[in-house]
DNA sequence: GTCTATATATCGATAGAC
DNA sequence: GTCTATCGATATATAGAC
């Protein structure tokens, strides 16, 4: 049975309470893990009560869910930004890789978020089947790429989207995910911004010299396509 | 003051159980993280007790500190065992990036710390000298690489050794750390047995194409070296 | 929908006998 | 060095008035 219609300034008071509390968890499990997180923090951190959290959201592991899709949310959003039809495959192939780059870099967030599902096997992530089917379609962007590239004679046939994916992935997140360890232990920060565009370029060049069919070079070892 | 000397047998015993200590501690923060870590769980994985714990270690972060400072110890050992000096730079590039490869894959709890201790801002590592200089030396080993390959002219020379570092890190890290998500939402365990041989290639690959001289080739961009 | 107060459970750490 | 029992603090979750 549908809930009685409520004044809309009723409502959108909910949904701006909702909203409040979404984002106040978001910074919260980001900075704390699952268990380092608190509701009593969270609550302290919005305009509103731990009443209210547990009015909405039931529980503290369904308000973990909830901020877990919307940060995925996110990175559906930027992969769908990317125009690649018009361009060269090596270039659209840059494309992408920069695109994931730069939002990765840009929503830190998002990326510790998905290094706390792992330390926890995924197990919140598998209980969302729209996160899952959604995101699971940048595969279908870079089949396309990868195809056009492979036809033209430039690419080597015998890396899948699944593994440029993977590349693209790796690199982007890890200078969120290991910022701090590796400031600790080499000395230089990741995310500074005056090594942005060098990395930015580094992870498009990375991703198509990879993909670049190089027979004729030496790369230390007898290609196997 | 020393402590009394004590029979071997005691000795050996007590050395015995402080590293079953740790190695059951090792698999309990690795498995939930350090809050999600519960010292009574620890005690049950050991032939020893609870008390024990805090006899030999005193705290449960002076544990988990202890418990870093042994996983990064492997890291050291692999790479102090990559004879690198009588290869061509792109072989001993590729030797490198293989063997981390190998390494971070075939040890995921030392990854899973590492993702741990991001989330805490590497706020234990900090604390350790020793991680941080014994692990810092695996630079000074890539940097005589490179400076052989640019000094030949197969290597570009505007990617320095905490780059390329840096990328060897994020594929194989990517593997251990972001496995579930990965597998959750595109249906491939990274770290799949048939995959090993592939991605082992995959990495050297993309390593040393990365680095190779290409300014004949077409990148998808103007070359900025 | 919002507040204060509190139930219930759990966990890190310790006491004290042996 | 090793055991059992337990303290004290803290966290999730809820009760009940308004």
């Amino acid at each position: 049975m549908e809930p009685a219609p409520q004044p809309r300034s009723v409502q959108s008071r909910s949904v701006a309470t909702q909203q409040d509390i979404l984002e106040a968890a978001t910074a919260e499990f980001a900075a704390n893990g699952y268990a380092g997180a608190r509701v009593d923090e969270i609550a302290a951190r919005t305009r509103t009560t731990k009443r209210m959290i547990y009015y909405h959201y039931g529980s503290k592991e369904a308000l973990y869910l909830a901020v877990l899709e919307r940060a995925y949310a996110g990175v559906r959003m930027m992969e769908s930004g990317v125009e690649v039809g018009s361009l060269t495959p090596a270039e659209g192939l840059r494309q992408l890789a920069e695109a994931t780059y730069e939002h990765h870099t840009t929503h830190p967030d998002f990326m510790r978020l998905v290094s706390i599902e792992n330390i926890h096997c995924a197990q919140h992530l598998k209980r969302s089947p729209t996160i899952v089917v959604e995101n699971a379609k940048a595969i279908t962007t870079l089949e396309a790429v990868l195809r056009r590239g492979v036809a033209a004679g430039v690419f080597r046939p015998d890396v899948d989207a699944i593994d440029v994916h993977m590349m693209i992935s790796a690199f982007a997140c890890f200078h969120v995910a290991n910022r701090y360890t590796f400031e600790a232990i080499f000395g230089r920060d990741m995310l500074d911004p005056g090594l942005q565009h060098a990395h930015r370029r580094l992870i498009g060049d990375m991703v198509v010299a990879t993909l670049l069919d190089l027979r004729g070079a030496n790369l230390g070892h007898s290609p196997a396509w």
